[in-house]
RNA sequence: GGGCGGUUGCUGAAAUUGGUAGACAGGGCGGACUUAGGAUCCGUUGGCGCAAGCCAUGAGAGUUCGAGUCUCUCACCGCCCACCA
């Protein structure tokens, strides 16, 4: 079809540029087999983990093999990290960048029984997809001799073994607490896996069930996990979100009495004390342990049958408000007044104390429950300087103030009335300053089959009791019967050769815990593992982690920011102080990588936009993907994936291509001079920062400007040539290495990647001229270049002769002259 | 509702951290080469104007000799959390 010249073309076409944009020129497909090859033969990747100088730790998140296979966006954090990671094994250090997989879990799971397949099966398939025709084709320099999968026995036994340390040491603990409970994957999840009300997999509506499940302590961590995050070198936004999600708050936790029951304290938190006159009832959760004893008889039926209803989980969106009465009133702590006593759905039983003060004034949960229930409002803060409330206030005013209607404490401020009631309150020891927060205890039971069964033991005489270390791992059973039941009960509970047992201490029978351990109790500590993937007689080597750890960078997806990363931290945390591990943290550094959308949604199986890198690689290669990918934008803001301008990095690397073939023979041995020698600097001050930063678009820009200005000129020298391939190695590692070897001496037999990464001359740099904006009033009128050390009397002269600064200046005067030590001249006139 | 981040040409984006806004690419337009290559090369490309020039970094104000960058107000967008007392 012949268009018109000059018709627009539409700027967003729909289909891919797969078919429209031509291959390099040059053969990719052969080197990058070769060096692939070779690199692997000669373990270029594997360091001497006993033996290495200058230890380097590379870690990036191993992936979970799924069926969908590896996505771009998948490649974008481990290419990005990688990157890093060959940057710095050319700045000299020993560099272990080893991988694994992550294959437990729900997800394998439940796409097993779609299929109908054991999941171990489809784990093998997928496993054995990912590592030989994805992982090994994105170029990173992977240590495939540390391989590690925690589906492994040799490797989940040491998920059991961590299980008992903590259990051991009381940070594990089977309690029974209302859980989230997903009707479809019949199995409960953490709270952390709940999206919305939601289940994270399959989304399924939650439901609320109250049931005894083991929990790790992940509370008794919650100010250590938040100290720590002081000093981590870790992306201010992912400190930020931990920060968030640990969620601490500072209040007054206080002990209520009943009217009439002498022996019953409720107990309340709450974070504005100083509203505490304003209290027109309280509300407990409606499943809150006191609610039996205080409830009166009339009230009785009422409650129960609230109860019912509201034992439901809350979803964000309804906000509705209910609640009854128990008949009980509690008594002011200050004014000895009767309050009435609520049940509320708005209160959570696992905040706080699970009950509140209802300070309808100051509150507008509080405020919305008794615009429901009819109940008083009593105002006690006011804004400074206005001196009555609105008669029936409509809504609740939440800001600090100053009290009124609070007997002694009238007239103060919100902070100073805070401070005297904490003291009263410590003073008659009615209640206490503490913090509480939002984070809760770890719930790791799962009702499924796919994951390390808990190594537990019960026994009618000795209850729960630890399977013994030496008997580890407690096997998964490989069974036919792995679907779900649709009992609740975990698949393992139907297999009586599992759970028949002896009891460790007593022998006699007893029952195996038939739930398995949640996926993230897997990926919590892999990183440990790497160094003794096969070790059998211990779950690490001392002496290698000594070495090693902690991480020295750790680059990932933010999604992990809450999940993994607190998980593996809290871990690492415990083991330390359990004294299995000398440092308390994991990962020194930890950056994250930007989110890869495509057509602006979150690339998934389920939106069906799953975009997979293989193609893009068999027909441009490695080398231009990865540049590719890294030069769309910020690695760290990600971004939305088209593949609109790859052919513009193919014309790049063309164009290295032959620009070093083309001068390989004929480049001057001599070192540059002058500007070109200042620009060769300048280029590796550049790149060098921007590796350093992760900014890896601005390298790949500056080299190719780079590029650009080498092709302008007809002679060229060695070390341009060098410098260019040498900056460009992390990014692209087999078109270097191949140019490289073209490029090289007779007799010089070694590897791009093994050559040290070249180092700037600040000098070379520094003895630029300098090219000075003459500003009048403002605008830019002019430049004028000059010396480096030029004085500043000498510049300023030289600014009034130019041109245009003179014809303005003959119908103005100066009024005022600024220099800016090497930035520029400001005229100020009249 | 709360927290964090963002908004720059037709598109992805740069901007030495307060100093010539749009580097480097994609796309467009004009041309050359030859001819038919999924090319390549040259020129041009923020807007308005023949020009000198003027106007432009979501909108509006402020601080400053000078603001994409700092301050305030507002509007959108994204992510995370969400009845957390």
């Amino acid at each position: 079809m012949s268009e018109q010249k000059g018709q627009v073309e539409p700027t967003h076409p729909a289909e891919s540029s797969l078919a429209r944009v031509r291959p390099p020129r040059y053969d990719f497909a052969t080197f990058e087999a070769k060096w692939r090859e070779r690199w692997e033969r000669e373990k270029l990747y594997q360091v001497d983990l006993y033996h290495a100088r200058r230890p380097y730790y590379n870690l990036m998140m191993f992936p979970y093999p799924s069926a969908e296979g590896l996505h771009v966006g998948n490649m974008y954090s481990y290419v990005g990290s990688d990157i890093h990671g060959r940057w710095m094994a050319m700045q000299g250090y020993d560099v272990f960048e080893p991988m694994g997989f992550d294959a437990f879990g729900i997800h394998s799971e439940n796409f097993a029984i779609q299929r109908g397949i054991h999941p171990r099966v489809l784990t093998a398939r997928n496993v054995e997809r990912f590592r030989e025709q994805q992982l090994k084709r994105i170029g990173n320099r992977f240590d495939w001799s540390h391989e590690v999968h925690t589906t492994d026995p040799r490797y989940y036994r040491w998920t059991q073994w961590i299980f008992l340390q903590l259990f051991k040491n009381g940070l594990a603990e089977r309690k029974t607490a209302p859980v989230n409970w997903c009707p479809k994957d019949k199995t409960v999840l953490a709270d952390e896996q709940v999206i919305d009300g939601h289940c994270e997999r399959c989304g399924t509506l939650v439901e609320r069930r109250w049931l005894e499940q083991w929990f790790l302590k992940l509370t008794r961590y919650a100010q250590k996990l938040l100290d720590n995050l002081e000093w981590l070198d870790w992306s201010e936004r992912v400190k930020m979100l931990q920060r968030n999600w640990i969620g601490r708050s500072e209040g007054l936790e206080f002990a209520i009495e009943i009217d009439g029951m002498p022996d019953v304290r409720v107990q309340v938190y709450t974070t504005r004390p100083d509203t505490i006159f304003g209290m027109t009832f309280v509300a407990l959760a409606p499943l809150h342990p006191l609610i039996p004893q205080i409830t009166t008889k009339t009230q009785l039926a009422d409650v129960a049958a609230y109860q019912q209803t509201a034992n439901r989980l809350h979803t964000g969106t309804e906000h509705t408000m209910t609640g009854v009465f128990t008949g009980a009133y509690a008594l002011h702590p200050l004014t000895g007044e009767r309050i009435p006593i609520w049940i509320a759905d708005f209160v959570l039983e696992s905040y706080g104390a699970g009950a509140v003060m209802g300070v309808p004034a100051h509150d507008e949960r509080d405020m919305a429950f008794v615009k429901a229930m009819g109940l008083p409002v009593r105002t006690v803060i006011v804004q400074p300087g206005s001196a009555h409330p609105a008669e029936e206030p409509q809504e609740a005013f939440v800001q600090p103030g100053v009290l009124i209607n609070s007997a002694g404490y009238s007239g103060m401020t919100s902070a100073q009335a805070a401070g005297a009631l904490f003291t009263w309150f410590e003073e008659c020891g009615k209640g206490h300053r503490v913090a509480k927060y939002r984070l809760r205890d770890w719930l790791i039971s799962r009702q499924r089959y796919w994951g390390p069964p808990i190594p537990i033991i019960y026994c009618q005489e000795h209850g729960a009791v630890p399977v013994p270390e030496e008997q580890l791992p407690v096997l998964l059973p490989d069974v036919e019967n792995w679907m779900p039941t649709g009992t609740g009960a975990s698949p393992l509970a139907a297999i009586e050769s599992f759970v028949h047992t002896t009891c460790p201490i007593c022998g006699h029978a007893a029952r195996r815990e038939t739930d398995v351990s949640d996926n993230f109790l897997d990926s919590a500590w892999y990183f440990l593992r790497y160094f003794s993937h096969d070790d059998e007689t211990q779950p690490w080597d001392p002496d290698l982690l000594r070495k090693w750890l902690p991480v020295d960078m750790y680059i990932g997806g933010a999604e992990h920011s809450v999940l993994h990363l607190m998980y593996a931290r809290f871990l690492t945390r415990s083991l330390h102080d359990l004294g299995h591990l000398e440092f308390e943290e994991p990962f020194k550094r930890f950056r994250a990588n930007g989110m890869i959308t495509k057509d602006g949604a979150k690339i998934s199986k389920s939106k069906g936009n799953i975009v997979n890198p293989d193609s893009y690689i068999t027909r441009f290669g490695t080398d231009v993907f990865r540049v590719y990918l890294m030069f769309m934008g910020p690695y760290q803001a990600g971004g939305d994936f088209s593949d609109h301008g790859i052919g513009g990095v193919v014309r790049f690397l063309d164009r290295v291509w032959s620009l070093v073939t083309q001068h390989a023979q004929n480049a001057s041995a001599q070192a540059p001079q002058g500007e070109e020698r200042r620009v060769i600097h300048r280029l590796i001050k550049r790149v060098t920062e921007d590796l350093a930063t992760l900014k890896y678009n601005t390298a790949v820009a500056a080299l190719m400007g780079y590029l650009n200005s080498l092709e302008t000129r007809s002679t060229l020298t060695r070390e341009e040539l060098r410098t260019l391939l040498m900056l460009l190695a992390p990014m692209a590692p087999y078109i270097t290495e191949e140019l490289w070897q073209k490029l090289k001496h007779p007799g010089q037999n070694h590897s791009i990647h093994a050559t040290s990464w070249p180092s700037f001359d600040a000098e070379a740099i520094g003895a630029e001229t300098l090219i000075l904006p003459i500003q009048i009033n403002g605008r830019v009128r002019g430049r004028i270049e000059v010396a480096h050390d030029t004085p500043e009397a000498e510049i300023k002269s030289q600014a009034l002769q130019v041109p245009q600064v003179q014809s303005l200046l003959a119908t103005q005067k100066v009024t005022r002259m600024i220099y800016v030590p090497e930035r520029l001249v400001n005229i100020v006139t009249a």
